[in-house]
DNA sequence: CATATTAATGACTGACGAGTCAGTCATTAA
DNA sequence: TTAATGACTGACTCGTCAGTCATTAATATG
């Protein structure tokens, strides 16, 4: 057998993914799921507990992949501002080469239970806290107005990736994000920088 | 009788509006909107096709008596960065005064159907085409930088305002909206200024 | 090779809830 | 006083699907 142990859970992992993204929570059955990994329905229940669970999972482990990848890319800078253009950059990146994903993060995190809301809000939080630190580092750099409000930016960016993304997947997904990207940018240290 | 025709319709549609705000769409059962309303669930078909169709009336109605409540009260001020900080604080004010409505436009719209999903969007769309059009002026008086991205700019703002309110919900709700939307509205005003 | 252990299957169940419709009754018209 | 109306009701139907579990297959062990 070629299949090592562990390796079934992640097919049934990556194929919910798919299916969430394409169908949304609710309307994913998980013989779909199931079907989708070459399993049984049956066989998802060994590794998960519920549909739910499902999702809770693949926020847990996806989530924190991409955060730490956008955090390793974004270490490769060495000022607040360049970090910052880093991290729009591979965001919207990431966005075109795992839509899937992106698509399961951006909207249907939303959906379901008032618990896994919770748990994914507290993930988004953790990685408004990454941003705010970057911003805190461009304050002491002085390239950061000392005013601004860190909760308030690092939102602000958050969403406004999250918005730019959104729109791009849900119109035709057939303009330059890159551009958009460019452009985020701009506006974005444009209101935040310290001038002189 | 004290109940005018057409009242029951409007109480059937506020009873949604509080029943999906508070359990989501999929979780909603229609008894739940009927008995809130105060009604047997046969009667919810008297005046809605579907469960889906409750949502949709929902957002053809009430998106619209925002928007244009919104544009109502930014139509007093007479330069652009004026009107802009206007419509910041007004969407903010609105989250606070009418969180149900808020959360459903914020959270539930985006899930469901993809019906549903695009005919919101469009709403979404008409509306930063609004904002556009502010940004327009302000071009045309010098107030805001000729070479914006007009498109990035007004989703940037959606969804930032979005973004705050999403987190001020999913939050205690009790940190001051008021003062975020000040930073907000530095933020996004530093990022598109015209500077001399 | 026999037996134990673990993994996988898919037929089955039970709950659930959207939507229907035959019937009721208060109101209005004849 | 009787008839007609139609708004309203809620018991019922019927499909759906998450989750279970008895059975079977695969693999490991002695």
């Amino acid at each position: 057998m070629n299949i090592k142990k562990g390796e079934k859970r992640q097919q049934i992992l990556d194929s919910a993914v798919a299916v969430f993204a394409e169908k949304g929570f609710y309307n994913a059955k998980v013989t779909d799921i199931a079907h989708k990994a070459g399993v049984a329905h049956g066989t998802v229940y060994l590794y998960f507990q519920t549909k739910e669970d499902i999702l809770i999972q693949i926020f847990e482990e996806k989530f924190e992949e991409l955060v730490s990848y956008i955090f390793m890319e974004v270490g490769v800078e060495h000022n607040a501002l360049a970090k910052l253009r880093r991290l729009i950059l591979i965001q919207l990146q990431m966005v075109e080469t795992n839509p899937e994903l992106t698509e399961l993060m951006l909207l249907e995190a939303r959906q379901s239970s008032k618990f896994i809301l919770s748990s994914a809000i507290s993930k988004i939080g953790d990685y408004c806290d990454k941003i705010e630190g970057i911003l805190k580092e461009g304050i002491e750099e002085g390239l950061v107005r000392p005013d601004l409000d860190l909760t308030v930016a690092s939102t602000m960016l958050y969403s406004g990736i999250e918005g730019i993304a959104t729109r791009w997947m849900l119109e035709n997904k057939h303009y330059n994000l890159n551009l958009c990207a460019e452009q985020l940018i701009q506006l974005f240290i444009g209101g935040i920088r310290n001038l002189p």
